[in-house]
DNA sequence: CGATCGCTTCGGCCGCCGCCGAAGTGACCG
DNA sequence: CGGTCACTTCGGCGGCGGCCGAAGCGATCG
């Protein structure tokens, strides 16, 4: 006799899990995550660059961001003999850094080859995290505000009278109210400790690079702290230089 | 000649890739999820019970929870022939809510039998999730406290002074101040709303339990609102009978 | 208007992994 | 101390899906 189907069917398909399966399922492959976490920094990149980045031929590339896209995790945009996708919300950017803080416990680090490593070391020390600052540096952005007072977490993360006008001092506006949160703590992927989120720290890390006290790397998400910046966040924030320079080793 | 070596190898193993898309795999069969979704009540369960529920073989059951455990999102105690598993901490608790919250914008709802219909619209209607309330009832919770002023969304949700009046009059102790947010908003996965979640949100769900406003449905995780639990509500709240009353449809 | 370029489609290969039933193990019960 | 029960291990099957290269297609550029 024939073996039973593979599936009762009615049993599983009803059930609440293929919703939560189908999503996941698309963070579930190497080449799609990575192409989820290079997105994190915000930026809209396109199927080549995705590919290179990822190691895999563009057709796979393609494969995948359709996957992606239909799935609602990316959004895509055409110009031309172009397409750009990058995550279609900040919600998802949120998902993907949760996912990515849950995961192993460190993977103990030793990467293959110097440069692999360099770059690991750069995202480690400071980062752009969808659109706000992590990495060392913005945990201990994060720390030093709330040892000054100008963050306070008690009842949810918020600013203080301090911290609103730390920040006029530095001529950063805050942004009017929406449905996003002022500020929201995220969790650093790498530290384990949380850093600053939310409209607020988004409008933080867009003047500190508008304003030069950080520039990015190459194309990469990794940023480093310019002397201009060294500067002024350790007389508004007193980041000592050690925090604000790249690990050296 | 061979075709080259599956993958360059260098290229992509040191990537930062894998750690979340380990994580994501555990989350993205059918089954596994299922078994996460079920977990979300927070209490443990039996790997006979899951297998039941999932409608798979013990056998296959016990691979999958083999898999959740080593992954660190579930936790498990064991006892004389009995093993428990239950979710590792609220942090992949609410990962597994966000992952759910991001799923397909509804799959057109028609269930494929009666039962699994009510099922269905008793879960929608008020749920535990994890350790705090959801649903439309949970939902609706969050919004009458908010319209009364006894909690407040600006800088981070938190309980007003009114707030605080109001669970010291309904002899809810506030649970001391640890890592744990006090309040945290939840999206909730049927209404796309936030509901509330943290210390709080879960000492009022306990309170709601313990003191018969509500009532489990068998084993699952769906409640009903007792009529004792209707009149406090309609009294303290001002939620009306056809919010608190399951649609009889 | 031919060459190029970025992206896509297609066919085919192959490894991974979810599934089951049967058999094994250890706890508990009468 | 035999029987039962909860859970586990194992072998084997089969499908899903990620990968590539080749070929196609439309936009753009000289």
């Amino acid at each position: 006799m024939a073996r039973p189907a593979r599936r009762p069917a009615a049993s599983r398909a009803d059930q609440e899990g293929p919703g939560l399966a189908s999503v996941a399922r698309l963070l579930a492959d190497g080449t799609r995550a990575t192409f989820c976490l290079a997105l994190l920094d915000g930026r809209a990149w396109t199927p080549t660059e995705l590919a290179r980045h990822a190691g895999v031929a563009p057709s796979t590339a393609t494969e995948h961001l359709n996957a992606l896209v239909t799935g609602g995790l990316l959004a895509e945009e055409r110009q031309g003999r172009h397409r750009y996708v990058r995550l279609a919300d900040q919600q998802i950017a949120e998902l993907i850094e949760n996912l990515a803080a849950v995961a192993p416990p460190r993977p103990a680090t030793a990467a293959r080859t110097l440069s692999a490593d360099n770059r690991r070391r750069a995202l480690a020390h400071a980062r752009t995290c969808y659109d706000h600052l992590a990495g060392q540096v913005g945990v201990a952005i994060a720390d030093a505000m709330t040892a000054r007072d100008l963050v306070d977490w008690n009842r949810g993360l918020h600013l203080t009278p301090a911290g609103e006008q730390w920040l006029a001092d530095l001529a950063i506006a805050i942004p009017p109210t929406t449905k996003r949160p002022a500020l929201r703590p995220c969790l650093d992927w790498t530290e384990r400790r949380p850093h600053l989120a939310g409209a607020i720290g988004a409008a933080l890390c867009a003047h500190a690079l508008k304003a030069g006290w950080i520039r990015r790397v190459g194309t990469t998400r990794a940023v480093i702290v310019t002397p201009a910046g060294r500067e002024l966040l350790g007389a508004r924030l007193g980041l000592s230089e050690a925090v604000l320079t790249p690990d050296p080793h």
